[in-house]
DNA sequence: TTCAATCCCTATCAATTTCCTGGGTATTAT
DNA sequence: ATAATACCCAGGAAATTGATAGGGATTGAA
């Protein structure tokens, strides 16, 4: 069971965004710079944060990408879902499982799953960034 | 972040095996019967479980599998571990990461690894099966 | 108005991991 | 002896992931 890297780096360029907030757009260069991460894949990266409007994007030149919310109010939950595409540990917890009722390990997922968000939505990204 | 269907089956296989704990040794056919699982997929999962001493078995006619201690002093999280080969999230809790201090999201991950054991440990064998 | 910087989209490939199957061996109760 | 059982090891199909590549669309600034 184990983070993919999506999920890693997604949240290294995030940080790197909250450490510049307010100061305007970061392009796409300079966070794979700081982060070291190919440019290509880093795009990537990126379209999903955005298509799940945590981050937004200004083109052309001198464009970049920038938070759309400030750290304290975007939690590492909210990353993590978007990259990972949802923090479901089994199947079963999305899509509809048919035997919950009889199933004697689908309460453990149920339980794991809340505890996981639970714990990842009470830090925030600011927290983070400011190594609190 | 998936749990491995290595986990999911072998925590069903290890409900089986508690549900009969006291009544001697189960068979490998019969337990893939129980949990429609191949005999020769699940029998590589109970080689695991023994392996790390949650399970016994007795060769020849009549053998089978069975629980090394009570259901009740049996957690999900040591099941877990055993299949999972660790529930550790990323690569950087186990080795040893060498950039910790540094690092803005080594204490997720740590806060985190420490919560999915918390939460798993907390659950026993015998719990499950009485779905309590 | 042109141009360079930038984000945007999609396809593809290589590597890894996971899931599962199969064949053969050793052990033991009956 | 024989049949039922656990044990061991090798390998391969399928899915996922990580990463690369090329070209298109948009826009600020010279």
């Amino acid at each position: 069971m184990k983070l993919s890297s999506k999920g890693r780096y997604g949240l290294k360029a995030m940080c790197e965004l909250a450490k510049h907030y307010g100061e305007g757009a970061l392009s796409l260069p300079y966070i794979a710079g700081e982060t070291f991460l190919s440019e290509k894949y880093l795009e990537q990266l990126l379209s999903v944060l955005k298509k799940d409007n945590l981050i937004d994007a200004t083109r052309g030149a001198s464009g970049g990408y920038f938070l759309k919310r400030p750290p304290e109010e975007i939690s590492v939950g909210e990353i993590l879902r978007s990259l990972e595409n949802g923090l479901e540990i089994v199947d079963c917890l999305s899509g509809d499982c048919r035997n919950k009722a009889t199933c004697h390990t689908y309460g453990v997922w149920a339980k794991l799953y809340g505890e996981i968000n639970k714990c990842l939505d009470g830090i925030s990204l600011k927290q983070l960034v400011e190594g609190d």
